[in-house]
RNA sequence: GCCCCCAUCGUCUAGUGGCCUAGGACGCCGGGUUCUCAACCCGGUAACAGGGGUUCGACUCCCCUUGGGGGUACCA
């Protein structure tokens, strides 16, 4: 088969795009563009009860953000669609109506209550669970009066039961399942939307996909879903299948959206004095809503969560890929790292840009093992990708990385991000930049207690700083040079390292002891306004430390 | 319960029967550099889950046990 490739990603839009689902679409672009194929995106919006409208969206966001463009999808189009299953349902209808005329599939008019009393039935006989097909296929009339009567009606596919069904995947090879084990699936619900199982099969062919990259826990459902194509489009070759292992939390359980929640609660029960109105109000909940999600019972959306863990400080495992985007972190390291977890290229290599990671991408060194995502690598490769994206690059991401989480460094202008790249080297993720240097945009300095009772108030840091503040308006050029040339003099003259000099300065006028150089922060600060804050300072704890 | 998948340092992994006294990366530990945080440099620690086979020879092949993961929906 000479033909191109067509992979495709397949979310359903049920919120923000989280690592796995991120990995998934990665190494299915990833695929693509090795081969010079064609990338879809295609939304499973089939569950009337999941979706939220603005799901598919974020979606996208996060897929851009990533640089995983798609050549055909929403808003690209392409010649397949559309691309949201819940515009098809003409197609699937029509295919749907095939398989009952070739008695392919049948109705079937249990309630949820028949179901579940069946699989209970089972469970105590045999341990598994395959529906009981009919001797005879209730006809289009016995539907048409079930649905008279109230009765939910849906329709299942007739699983042939002639032979083993055989699961040829790339990275695990030939995996044979009895027939039994699978069950005659509902491919059409009550409500007369298709299940996954369906759609997912119709729009592959009907898209031309000839690869389903995904999930293992997709892997059950395929000979289901094979033998479900083979009755729908006879003599048609099957895609190729790769079903890739899955990556597990580095805190303990699985990957999930709801660990952020999770942890936010755990924090706040530890927590002996918070002020839960002033939570509640933080959170934009009432106190009844924020009551039910300490107790457990529910999750208050995204946005709460955050300004919640703002609010109190604590820092919450990213799950989601914005959640990388806000701590800072580069989409080319989320892009490397998420490539390595699964596959590797066969030698050495790790911190790969992109063209080479495409280059060197294939299926066939998939890994079949499980793996946990480690945060502690995933910063080390942050700190490499942010030493080699070019400063330009690097500044564009900067930019954003401010935006989006509204900081008052977005008031400088290009040069001025460029010098504090330059002058925050060694940084780990964009997030050290803006912690470090937020206090040049900022009127007032929040004095930690910690650094100030070390660098002040014990020892003479005080005097020094007195010192200090006196040299400092004594300049007339207030470049970093002379600034570093002044305190370096002042500490040989003192007989002192320069970090008895330099501490206190930075903590007068960032309130704790971390900053960019000190000769920097001083000279970007300007000297007016580093001799009101050291005076400040002086004011203060002069008069708290007597 | 039943079905399916997986199993090398703490973690991600290389290894496709002899090249393995098991390699790399992150972490960790020790040392160096340093105005803070980082970054950087040098060194070190650490693994083939257990038991049976097959073979002249098993990390590599087979079986069992154990452990982990997934599925078992009118969710995808």
């Amino acid at each position: 088969m000479s033909d191109k490739v067509v992979t495709r990603f397949a979310p359903s839009p049920t919120g923000y795009l989280h690592v796995g689902g991120a990995r998934t679409a990665l190494f299915n672009w990833l695929w693509a563009r090795r081969t010079g194929g064609t990338f879809i995106l295609r939304i499973e919006d089939t569950d009337q009860k999941r979706n939220t409208p603005t799901a598919a969206k974020q979606v996208m966001d996060d897929l851009n953000w990533l640089g995983i463009g798609w050549d055909e999808g929403p808003e690209a189009g392409g010649p397949n669609g559309p691309y949201l299953q819940s515009e098809r349902r003409d197609i699937y209808d029509k295919h749907i109506r095939q398989l009952l005329e070739e008695k392919k599939a049948y109705y079937c008019f249990d309630s949820t209550e028949d179901l579940d009393a069946l699989r209970e039935e089972a469970q105590a006989q045999t341990g598994g669970f395959a529906y009981r097909r009919p001797d005879k296929f209730p006809t289009a009339e016995d539907a048409e009066k079930a649905r008279a009567e109230g009765r939910p009606v849906t329709v299942r596919f007739a699983v042939p039961q002639d032979e083993p069904l055989v699961v040829q995947d790339v990275v695990r090879g030939a995996i044979t399942f009895a027939p039994r084990e699978i069950s005659d699936f509902i491919i059409q619900k009550s409500d007369g939307f298709p299940t996954y199982n369906f759609a997912c099969v119709v729009d592959d062919r009907l898209m031309k996909v000839t690869h389903v990259i995904r999930g293992q826990e997709h892997l059950m459902n395929t000979p289901g879903q094979q033998a479900l194509w083979r009755a729908l489009f006879p003599d048609t070759e099957l895609p190729t299948y790769a079903h890739m292992s899955v990556t597990v939390s580095d805190t303990g359980g699985k990957l999930s959206k709801r660990e952020r929640p999770k942890v936010l609660r755990e924090a706040i029960t530890q927590m002996p004095d918070i002020h839960l109105d002033k939570l509640a109000q933080v959170a934009g909940l009432t106190r009844q809503q924020l009551d039910s999600f300490i107790a457990g019972t529910t999750a208050p959306d995204m946005p709460s969560i955050d300004a919640m863990a703002q609010y109190l400080g604590v820092s919450l495992p990213e799950i989601n890929i914005v959640d990388f985007f806000k701590s800072g972190y580069l989409p080319e390291t989320m892009v490397n790292f998420l490539a390595l977890l699964g596959w590797n290229p066969g030698d050495d290599r790790e911190i790969m840009p992109l063209p080479e990671l495409i280059d060197a991408f294939d299926l066939a060194r998939l890994t079949k093992s499980n793996s946990l995502f480690d945060r502690k690598k995933l910063i080390a490769f942050n700190t490499e990708h942010i030493k080699m994206t070019p400063p330009e690059k690097l500044r564009e991401h900067l930019r954003d990385y401010l935006k989006v989480i509204d900081s008052p460094i977005l008031k400088g202008d290009d040069e001025l991000l460029a010098r504090l790249i330059k002058i925050c080297e060694g940084a780990r993720t964009l997030a050290d930049i803006e912690r470090k240097s937020r206090f040049l945009f900022t009127d007032t300095v929040e004095y930690d207690a910690k650094a100030v009772n070390k660098v002040l108030l014990k020892g003479d840091g005080l005097a020094i700083l007195a010192i200090v503040r006196d040299k400092l308006a004594a300049m007339d050029q207030f470049s970093e040079e002379k600034i570093e040339t002044m305190l370096r003099t002042l500490a040989e003259e003192k007989q002192l390292g320069l970090g008895k000099v330099a501490q206190p300065l930075r903590v007068a006028i960032c309130g704790n002891t971390i900053s960019p150089p000190i000769f920097d922060s001083v000279q970007m600060l300007g000297k007016e306004e580093t001799l009101r804050r050291i005076g400040n300072a002086l004011e203060k704890f002069r008069a708290d430390g007597k």
